[in-house]
RNA sequence: GCCCUUGUAGCUUAACGGAUAGAGUAAUGGCUUCCGGAGCCAUUGGUAAGGGUUCAAUUCCCUUCAAGGGCACCA
């Protein structure tokens, strides 16, 4: 890509003053100063003890004339920023134009294999909006790491096994009716409602909470009514999942698209729990086996429980140690967990672990956080039977999408339309929410806010698609290899200097693993164009000039498609 | 008690140690001959407080205050 071969073209004038250090350039966000800046020349002044200006200077001179770069210049404490020709952002127009699915990818990660681990909702319990953080951050992480060069395994890590299938079965044996279970439209509501009640009645009899216990042992231990309850849970689990996945268009890739669950694990921990003890690193306390951390780096991490059962922990490991060893992958392959924020210490202890078994190097394990889903008052849990059902969600963000519609329909065609999208409207306002934010930051549960339809929202890229198509399709523009030369006006330029960005956006934001990166992009690109819509006659204009602009308005149709597309958002053609 | 995260306009938020802290929303005032008003333009308004490091701090360090999360038989 372009930012490449600028950041080789300084740092071979760089070099030849002095190679201590390595130049970063980057794009400033005020256009006044360039296509690319370099603050190499304060950084290399200070260790060379000159003035930065006079650095710059000496460098900027070293800069050789160069087909792509139009102009350099040295500003005030010691910048250097440089243009690019307007003939390069031309040409780059046309790359766009002719193949965006292949433009501007970077060799440096190119098959290099990471495992990313989201979604991962329990069975038996409901898919919350708490959930859904993970299946949208996750799947558009995945998709711009593989947008990026990297191959991807999508692995969904079901929660279909621990002590919570001990209460569960417990629960429906005491308070339920699994013929009547059976019959339900939604199962997975009356499994929380029998969870909840364990619950309470256990707040008031701690002989209960031994129950669920108890029978987590006989699960583990294969008892067979244990399995038959626990396999049906699953299965009801399942139905409810599969509708989910579907409207949200997110998919697996690893066990046939299921993703590997904790149960798949539960023949393979023996062989861990043997390791640990081999490497001397299981510890008893108070009838548990722990993982001890030298100096108390962090509190111990408990494997077996006092009745030998195992730990969300223990299979973890089994997890890891599986996609550490199978040919599948690779031993170098890097495995990402899209979790949730609170488990922040419970991921620095499993990785910790790992490291200290010799299975994994620094940052081959990576805990992507984000925050939760908060009400004004209260909290959500699962236990207490507060939460927010995913469905509601999704049903109502297409309402708000229909009722938007309504207020502004002009003509019948367009209402149908808009009613056949607004599933997809919804959506992608509720992703593009859930996106447009650093994943870290917790989110105050608000209809208003989560299914924003103004503004910096998903329908709002969703019609600026629309419009460009619209433009597009009432001509018989079609792309030429060939841009007419034409004197551009400011927000023309100002676009296509934003659009030669493009490949390095979705490379930082794969790197980081920031979706948000690409949608803050995403969204000026959009402003930018609507800027320039809202001045310039499109149709309207001479020859050379519409062509230009319809060439112009299609790489920006391609650029904010194949974004939303590896957001995980779905476009329409009209709305 | 200890540990982690977060404090940016009324509200929701952006900013890779860099240049004049950028948006959305709400409020007010404008903009529909044209290609689509789910849009565009303008105005008002901001780095929790106090120190420090740096040529340069929203960003790094320290203190205080505030919010959230976590700290072994849940995941």
């Amino acid at each position: 890509m372009i930012k490449d071969q600028i950041q080789a073209i300084i740092t071979a004038a760089v070099n030849k003053i002095s190679t201590r250090s390595t130049v970063h350039i980057q794009s400033p966000d005020n256009p006044q100063f360039g296509d690319y800046t370099t603050n190499i020349a304060m950084r290399l002044a200070k260790e060379l003890k000159k003035n930065p200006l006079q650095m710059a200077e000496e460098i900027a001179k070293q800069i050789p004339k160069d087909e792509i770069i139009e102009k350099v210049e040295v500003v005030k404490p010691g910048f250097i920023n440089f243009w690019l020709t307007k003939e390069t952002l031309s040409k780059n127009l046309i790359q766009i134009l002719s193949n965006i699915n292949n433009y501007g990818k970077s060799e440096t990660t190119r098959g290099k294999k990471i495992i990313v681990e989201y979604s991962s909702p329990n069975i038996a319990k409901p898919f919350t909006i708490g959930h859904l953080r993970s299946t949208i951050i996750g799947d558009a992480i995945a998709n711009l790491l593989e947008a990026a060069g990297w191959t991807v395994f999508r692995d969904n890590h079901l929660g279909d096994w621990g002590t919570q299938f001990g209460k569960q079965i417990y629960a429906i044996k005491t308070w339920g009716n699994i013929g009547k279970i059976e019959k339900m439209q939604q199962p997975v509501k009356e499994l929380v409602r029998l969870y909840v009640k364990f619950h309470k009645e256990a707040e008031k009899n701690p002989e209960i909470e031994e129950q669920g216990k108890i029978w987590f042992k006989k699960l583990e231990d294969g008892n067979e009514e244990a399995r038959i309850l626990w396999q049906k849970c699953i299965d009801w689990s399942w139905k409810e999942f599969n509708e989910i996945y579907d409207k949200l268009q997110v998919t697996f890739t690893e066990n046939d698209g299921k993703g590997y669950g904790e149960s798949f694990f539960e023949d393979k921990m023996d062989f861990i729990i043997k390791e640990l003890q081999n490497k001397k690193l299981l510890t008893k306390s108070k009838g548990a086996q722990i993982i001890a951390f030298p100096k108390d780096k962090y509190p111990p991490l408990m494997i077996l429980k006092d009745d030998g059962a195992t730990l969300y922990s223990t299979r973890d490991l089994a997890t890891d140690k599986f996609r550490l060893t199978n040919s599948h992958y690779s031993a170098d392959v890097l495995i990402i967990n899209e979790v949730g924020a609170e488990q922040s210490l419970y991921f620095q202890q499993l990785f910790e672990a790992e490291k200290m078994l010799g299975w994994v190097k620094d940052n081959q394990r990576v805990h992507v956080k984000h925050g939760m889903y908060r009400f004004k008052d209260k909290k959500m849990s699962t236990r207490k039977g507060n939460v927010i059902w995913l469905e509601e969600v999704l049903e109502e963000a297409k309402k708000r999408a229909e009722s938007l519609s309504k207020q502004h329909q002009t003509d019948a065609t367009v209402s149908q339309s808009y009613h056949d999208n607004a599933n997809i409207i919804g959506i992608g306002a509720l992703k593009w929410n859930d996106l447009k934010r650093s994943a870290n930051m917790d989110i105050l549960f608000d209809w208003d806010e989560i299914l924003n339809m103004q503004g910096n929202a998903g329908p709002y890229m969703q019609y600026t698609y629309v419009r460009c198509r619209s433009v597009i399709s009432k001509s018989n523009f079609s792309p030429k290899n060939k841009l007419p030369r034409i004197d551009y006006q400011a927000e023309e330029l100002e676009l296509m200097r934003m659009l030669e960005k493009y490949p390095s956006i979705v490379e930082s934001a794969a790197v980081n693993m920031a979706p948000n990166l690409l949608c803050n992009y995403l969204f000026t690109l959009a402003q930018q164009y609507n800027l320039f819509y809202q001045k310039h006659p499109i149709l309207k204009a001479d020859q050379d000039t519409k062509n230009f602009r319809l060439a112009l308005t299609t790489a920006v149709a391609q650029v904010i498609k194949n974004g939303l597309y590896l957001l995980g958002i779905q476009t329409v053609e009209k709305m």
